[in-house]
DNA sequence: AACCCTTCCAACCGCTCGTGC
DNA sequence: AGCACGAGCGGTTGGAAGGGT
């Protein structure tokens, strides 16, 4: 069925947002909460569409939400979500309340991604060469089985390759050496135009409704409600994806649900038995895992990280399933 | 200074899902 | 069951800003 754009009458209103309208809708907001967006123009006067507006609250007024760079462990927490659900931006989101969906999504395309390619590329090269040494030592001692040996490793490593390619979303394997992964360069227009700063201020000016308003709606569920509907929130993506380790296939079937939501859709995917693969991918999985945990890793940072909500660890706890696709 | 290219992100668009009738 | 509608999600885009020549 085709529906009629959401705000085909009158004129509306596009483009950026004046701090004046910011102002009204924040107003507005305060006195009758978040929620009915299809009748915040017509109560406010705002030349906006409904859609307009609850993806300006939800993205830049709402209280509590953190702008700027991210930080290393949020880096990671991203990295470490993205794989795990693939681009369900509004469930990653669920667990770093203070980040949109939006600047996750952002933030993974213009960065994230590039730093993974070129991380990889490290390790797959360090295995490669790995592989070759292994091969070599073999050869002397099992002429014999030469052949095979060589066909079967290499067809593992292959697949290890693929399944983590696929796990983390990449486009396709990359072709050079990374200059430096952990020393991001700093955004070049910051997060602070002259009109961010007056968002701030804007959701400054909430601080005290946030505070004194018990019945605030929860930040998470304005951008998870779909995945609530389902579940129990952004979270339930990740309970229901880890929650079946009896069931015959779930490790396929999560492995298939993370290639589909992965940048390979409209792609060629690989062409590799992801069945094989999970049991063989603990190797090079194992090498991006200890990157996305070790040194500055998630446990330890998100003592010092209010609103990182610790995935780490639920996944362990949740299920084996985690180990297995590490 | 002027132009071009690249990067980044705020906002839009199209689609799906959930709900009520 | 089928339709209409509101809400939310993820992909894409427009344009501003920075950098290079």
């Amino acid at each position: 069925m085709v529906r009629p754009p959401c705000c085909e009458k009158v004129e509306v209103k596009k483009g950026p947002w004046t701090p004046e309208e910011d102002i009204i809708l924040v107003s507005y907001i305060q006195q009758h909460g978040p929620g009915n967006w299809r009748s915040v123009p017509t109560n406010t006067g705002l030349l906006r569409c409904s859609k307009s507006c609850r993806l300006r609250w939800t993205n830049y007024l709402r209280p509590g939400i953190k702008r700027g760079n991210f930080t290393q462990p949020e880096e990671k927490m991203i990295i470490h979500l993205q794989a795990l659900l693939g681009n369900r931006w509004a469930a990653i989101a669920s667990y770093l309340p203070q980040r949109t969906d939006n600047d996750i999504k952002n933030y993974w395309n213009t960065h994230l991604k590039k730093k993974l390619k070129m991380k990889l590329e490290n390790i797959i090269n360090k295995d490669n060469t790995d592989i070759t040494e292994m091969s070599s030592c073999n050869n002397n001692k099992r002429i014999a089985n030469k052949g095979q040996w060589e066909k079967k490793l290499q067809t593992d490593i292959n697949m290890a390759k693929q399944a983590l390619f696929q796990a983390l979303s990449l486009d396709q394997p990359p072709s050079s050496i990374p200059p430096d992964l952990d020393s991001p360069k700093p955004h070049h227009h910051l997060s602070t135009t002259t009109y961010a700063s007056s968002t701030e201020n804007i959701s400054k000016l909430l601080q005290n409704w946030t505070s004194s308003s018990s019945s605030r709606p929860n930040t998470s569920s304005l951008s998870n409600n779909r995945s609530s509907s389902t579940g129990e929130g952004g979270v339930l993506d990740h309970h229901s994806l880890f929650s079946s380790n009896s069931e015959s296939g779930s490790v396929d079937e999560k492995l298939n649900l993370m290639s589909d939501t992965s940048v390979f859709q409209g792609e060629s995917k690989p062409d590799f038995d992801i069945e094989a693969a999970t049991t063989d991918n603990q190797g090079s999985l194992s090498l991006i895992e200890k990157w996305l945990f070790d040194e500055q890793g998630l446990v330890q940072c998100n003592d010092d990280q209010e609103g990182l909500i610790d995935v780490s660890l639920e996944v362990k706890n949740n299920d084996n399933h985690s180990q297995d696709l590490f």
